[in-house]
DNA sequence: TTTTCACAGTGCGGTGGCGCACACACAGAC
DNA sequence: GTCTGTGTGTGCGCCACCGCACTGTGAAAA
């Protein structure tokens, strides 16, 4: 496995792109690209973590849920991030529930690889550990969100999250999901969503969602979406990145 | 300065207690341990951490804070933590808002000297490492609690969280200090907060709160703090430390 | 073709929390 | 003793969201 041969796909996930070469030489034998499908769950609570991936173009969930099966989710990850970072944490177990959102492909790579690369304490250590940072503020102001905005807003700002980690204007993603996402009720999202396309922003039939308005949404979206994305375009920003 | 000296207000912090002898010694000619005041900003949003705490008796809150000054709290800290993870992760900003909640003293150590330290990979790095996690699970359930849960057990919740890092039984802060830190409104935790005095498992009087029974409160509180608490545990007991 | 089921639309009563506002009481300052 | 400010008690109307439930519709299976 030649690095030539993966470059394309290797910088669809915004953090490998990002390594120096000499580090991805390092890894590139234990990298290897899988499918990831909806509903997929790749940390259950409490369980070790054997390996991370590294998203191209399926977008993944982190979830927490309760007892009585309330949840809500905390963060969302796509190809700018990683999952399992509770790994080098702890060694030990996933605090949080992970579940793909969107089909698509993840590079795995197996936890003991992933550990040896991250203790060099070189690039992927630090950009890791930036990105960490980006996640927390994700998770902080998805804790903010859910107790001051509207139905409405937090709508807006997740289908912004998730447009940002797919493919093209098209999401493939029912109420019910999206309302077990943001820890809220279906009808709930049902009409959250009908008010946006009953305004043009959005089209949605059975299970799939076209966003028509980008610029739209952004208009309504309380300050938590730009918020959280400017904390990730600061932390891996390609120049910050060493 | 001896380590001898210091030694039984260093144990104050379990972190700093944790650690092995040969990494205290190298810290020990920068910790300094200063006051902390009720109130008092250790960092502002978006601004450079110059120093981390370990507090031994204050206790510290991190917020998130809207531009309407809407807030809420993301995370509690006390003897069991520090404050500054944000240092090693992005060598830039703190993203949130961090207020003394309780008076008292902490450890002060420079940003450099935490570094340094940090960086050697060693027991330092993976003691603080743990400690993050336990920090994000702390999160994240603040974050699932704010959404599904009443203001009268996420009052419990807190009162438990602040009790575990304070000296006595006797909690100095109105119901407005505790309105801010839950996010909801004043009145509303004037009335949650009446419930427990009636149940007999408070006392309150101009801004001292009596925790008269603890067990009463772990009785009502929401499943949030036990599994907060728990996840504390594993990552920091003792037995897990090398 | 018929059946089945997942997905979405809608309504209704209930309620937790909100914004606002005012009253009251205690503590410290003067 | 008076004054002032902080901390607390309480009420009222409002609204977002909840739980529950039923309908309709399109798509895929039988």
């Amino acid at each position: 496995m030649s690095l030539n041969e993966f470059d394309h796909t290797l910088n669809l996930n915004l953090l490998l792109k990002a390594l120096p070469m000499d580090v991805l030489h390092r890894m590139l034998s234990g990298l290897e690209l899988v499918d990831l499908k909806m509903g997929q769950v790749l940390y259950e609570t409490s369980q070790p973590i054997g390996s991370v991936f590294f998203p191209t173009t399926a977008v993944v969930s982190m979830l927490c849920v309760l007892e009585n099966k309330d949840s809500a989710e905390i963060a969302i990850v796509g190809n700018e991030g990683m999952l399992g970072i509770f790994l080098f944490m702890s060694q030990h177990a996933s605090p949080s529930f992970t579940v793909v959102q969107a089909t698509g492909q993840a590079y795995r790579l197996d936890a003991d690889r992933f550990n040896s690369e991250f203790y060099r304490a070189g690039s992927l250590f630090k950009l890791i550990l930036r990105y960490t940072q980006a996640l927390i503020t994700q998770m902080t102001q998805n804790a903010v969100c859910n107790r001051h905005h509207t139905i409405d807003q937090q709508l807006c700002r997740w289908l912004l999250l998730s447009l940002d980690r797919a493919q093209d204007n098209e999401l493939v993603m029912t109420h019910e999901h999206i309302s077990e996402m943001l820890g809220v009720r279906r009808a709930g999202v049902t009409v959250a969503a009908g008010k946006l396309q009953a305004a043009g922003l959005i089209q949605y039939h059975r299970g799939k969602i076209h966003v028509l308005s980008r610029q739209g949404l952004e208009a309504l979206v309380c300050e938590c979406y730009p918020l959280v994305r400017y904390e990730f375009e600061c932390l891996l920003g390609s120049q910050s990145i060493q």
